[in-house]
DNA sequence: GCCTTATTGTGAGGCAGTCATAATAAGTGC
DNA sequence: GCACTTATTATGACTGCCTCACAATAAGGC
């Protein structure tokens, strides 16, 4: 539970090679994100502010929308829901969103590697260079299939 | 471009098939996804004013969603855009954004069917019952690669 | 045509996120 | 260790996209 400071000197080397400050604020926000990942800016705030009353909502948006153009972070937008922001970055994972509770579950590749890198483009579309591909499932997660197969559990 | 009327039967057929009242309304937004995929709410209503003038924007944001609802328009997120509308539902395509001008192409599914919909499950993930699911690639464009690779051009 | 009720219009309001500017503190050189 | 420069954060106001509650309208069945 107290092992960020293991992660602590990673995050900070990495915002040094990206020519970042280092700074407390940084660090909590990225330590919030690992611990609690798919979560949107207001939970990593709620989660920062827990070693850092001070922090602010908008420095999290800033910190956040930063690391993210880093590649340090990755965001993803379900439908519905404000930006989801997680630390697993490099694989390319994907994620699957129940439409009924909003769980949000990890994916493995379907492919194992990028299997999606390489779409088949319509014969009038001009290709793009694509740089990621993100999958997202929607479904319905067990507890939700259960609780919608039985109505009368409604209040 | 007139040919909307080729369309209006099949729409009221299948507005009528979901219990659904057929009103100008309905038609006019289902004739101006049609003919502006990939547009957000904001185009759909200023499209669909154009044959329906006192058409109001709360009016369409509940048609957009009640036709989302029912799978009869299509309706994804790409990061940093409102949602998109687009009436190609059934089969299942993907799309590709350009992250410079926002750019939207349709992309014919990698594998030709739904190759994506038998995700491999985390090991300690609780696997849901999946109905669809959306590939959003994410890259540059034609265009906007030439562009900055000539930065004098800028302005 | 009349009636019932789904559908649309009206106006207010909320959430997520952004912008401009001032205050703060990290990194650098002495 | 101290002053300095400038990146970073805090403050407050603001925008865009969308939703909600309720009144007005019109589609579909008789």
């Amino acid at each position: 539970m107290t092992d960020s400071t293991g992660s602590h000197d990673a995050w900070a080397a990495a915002l040094r090679a990206h020519g970042r400050r280092v700074t407390k604020q940084r660090l909590a926000v990225l330590a919030a994100v690992e611990h609690h990942p798919h979560s949107p800016a207001e939970a990593i705030l709620a989660a920062a502010r827990q070693e850092l009353p001070d922090l602010t909502a908008q420095s999290v948006y800033v910190v956040l929308g930063d690391l993210t153009d880093l590649h340090m972070l990755r965001r993803f937008e379900p439908p519905h829901s404000p930006a989801l922001y997680e630390t697993r970055v490099g694989d390319n994972h994907h994620h699957a969103v129940c439409v009924s509770c909003g769980r949000v579950e990890d994916v493995e590749c379907a492919v194992g590697h990028a299997p999606c890198l390489t779409p088949h483009w319509d014969a009038n579309a001009k290709p793009m260079t694509i740089q990621i591909a993100d999958v997202l499932y929607q479904g319905i997660c067990q507890d939700c299939q259960r609780t919608q197969q039985l109505p009368s559990e409604r209040n």
